[in-house]
DNA sequence: TTCAGAGCTATTGTATACAGTTTTGGCAAT
DNA sequence: ATTGCCAAAACTGTATACAATAGCTCTGAA
């Protein structure tokens, strides 16, 4: 149920702003309206949705003080679970990281299919994460990601872009083969930093960004 | 509502590993079973509430690798908070940790009302994380801490511990005040962990643990 | 005595009804 | 055209009813 409206979200079929009356939630689902109203809580707290009392819920607008904030913490936490999977990863889980990171290379070299480089690239960061071993950070870098994930579409790949992504990662999978704590930290920090900032270009941009976002969802829909 | 469920286990009347069920919850509060799902529902994706599907709810149980992951994020975000305030503050807003934290010197000096200094220092910290002027991270700290709220009862002032911790305060409040970023952030992280440790301590040792926990309970019924 | 299992009870999950508040749409006055 | 206001409609918050499931108790056998 919660999966249904967060992943309507998720995918771009609800769009930040939009307002959600818990009857037609209800209907669109085919269930009642109390487990509507679950779903809905649980997503404010998640920060998914914004609702004030006896109003109606509706997905939430980052402008660009609030991204900037969000990716603030983001990156720390990130930079964290860098530093913390150099000091704890198993040899396996090492593995499977470089395996990742190459695969990606491939992508990158042959052809620059983004949509598939894009789903490494985040598999790259929660196998960092997994190898962090810390199930609190985990949660809550995934909830502030999740906020994220409405605006990813308006993340225009720059030529360039995609490349520089790849370099960075290579910086910071070296660290933690290394076992360089600090030297993980400080790369998955820039990375993430760099990362806030190329969205918030666009974000800064409304005119374009509503452009982008209304294909990026067109996209979506077929 | 929500605030009566949260309230009770920050209390003290609701402990770590207590079941609660709809019905009971509803009468003691005097509302129906449909607010107090919600209650729960949202202390669930707070962290403070426990609960598997068709299951009760029951109050979080913390154990030793919990908080120490715990311990190990809240430690970073405090120490962002530091940082940041050391960068942001205002002159006002410096003013203003100056006077609490000078405020609890005194109290400290003068007879060690332990309850009046704890709260002091929890002001100073939250006024700390407001000069940082980041809501998300404001808000991400606060959900951690509230987590362990339930088990600061068990954190006995060991003789020295309040004096080392104004010491602690007096070099975070310096390099703030002296916008030493990087040293505010390292002495508020040694801080962090430091009470982390501390409270780890106690939480190692159940039998000493439980009768505290006692102690600490029935001071808070009274 | 201890363990396994069946049946009963207690409790959760969902639907629905109703009260109270907010929002909307239209009309009048500026 | 724009603003202010009122009534109607729409929507949220809470209570209650019922179905489905979990968990407990009691019985019987090893």
């Amino acid at each position: 149920m919660r999966i249904g409206i967060e992943s309507d979200i998720f995918a771009g079929r609800l769009v930040p702003g939009e307002v959600l009356d818990e009857m037609s939630m209800a209907e669109r689902y085919g269930v009642s309206r109390t487990p509507v109203r679950e779903a809905i809580a649980s997503l404010v707290r998640g920060g998914l949705l914004e609702k004030a009392a006896r109003t109606r819920a509706k997905v939430a607008e980052l402008d660009a003080t609030t991204l900037l904030n969000l990716f603030e913490v983001l990156a720390e936490l990130e930079a964290l679970s860098a530093r913390l999977a150099a000091e704890r990863m198993t040899t396996a889980e090492l593995a499977q990281l470089t395996a990742n990171h190459e695969r990606a290379r491939k992508v990158l070299e042959s052809g620059e299919d983004a949509e598939q480089y894009a789903a490494l690239g985040r598999e790259f960061h929660r196998l960092i994460l997994e190898g962090a071993a810390n199930d609190t950070l985990e949660e809550m870098t995934a909830t502030l990601a999740n906020r994220l994930v409405p605006y990813r579409r308006y993340q225009v790949m720059a030529p360039g872009r995609l490349q520089r992504n790849q370099d960075d990662h290579d910086h910071i999978l070296a660290a933690i083969s290394q076992g360089d704590a600090a030297n993980a930290f400080a790369r998955m920090h820039a990375h993430a930093i760099d990362q806030g900032n190329a969205l918030l270009r666009f974000i800064g941009k409304p005119e374009r960004v509503r452009s982008t976002a209304r294909e990026a969802i067109n996209e979506a829909d077929k």
